[in-house]
DNA sequence: GGTTTGACTGAAT
DNA sequence: CATTCAGCCAAAC
């Protein structure tokens, strides 16, 4: 297992239930800055079974990532709904439930 | 070993 | 709002 894996999956792990952040945000978490696309490809082979919370990340612009209407697209809206997230048209609001600056220094400890 | 591709991003048009 | 473009980088071809 590769480093940076870990960490990526360490920092998607680590956002709270009913709260979404971005590929981008999770990269640079995870010390990648600016690789938000390898975010991606570590999500699209995580086995089946392993526990990570891999719906709540989408795009920096709130929407989902995954083709809309395809099996995981679906899946991700279920579990965000699930958790209270409010998406609309394969869409999510991260000014309300974006992580924000008291919330992230809160989880991370950063800066 | 060059090219293409991808669950991305931000700025520009 | 849609398109385009340039960064980004591991993997697959």
């Amino acid at each position: 297992m590769q480093d940076s894996h870990a960490r990526v999956y360490a920092a998607i792990a680590a956002i709270p239930p009913g709260r979404v952040a971005s590929y981008g945000a999770i990269a640079a978490r995870a010390g990648l800055p600016g690789r938000a696309r390898l975010v991606g490809k570590l999500l699209g082979e995580v086995p089946d079974g392993m526990e990570l919370p891999w719906f709540r990340v989408l795009r920096s612009s709130g929407e989902i990532a995954l083709p809309k209407g395809s099996r995981g697209f679906r899946e991700q809206v279920r579990r965000l709904c699930a958790e209270g997230v409010e998406v609309k048209n394969g869409r999510v609001a991260l000014s309300a439930f974006g992580l924000d600056a008291d919330l992230d220094r809160a989880l991370w400890g950063a800066i």
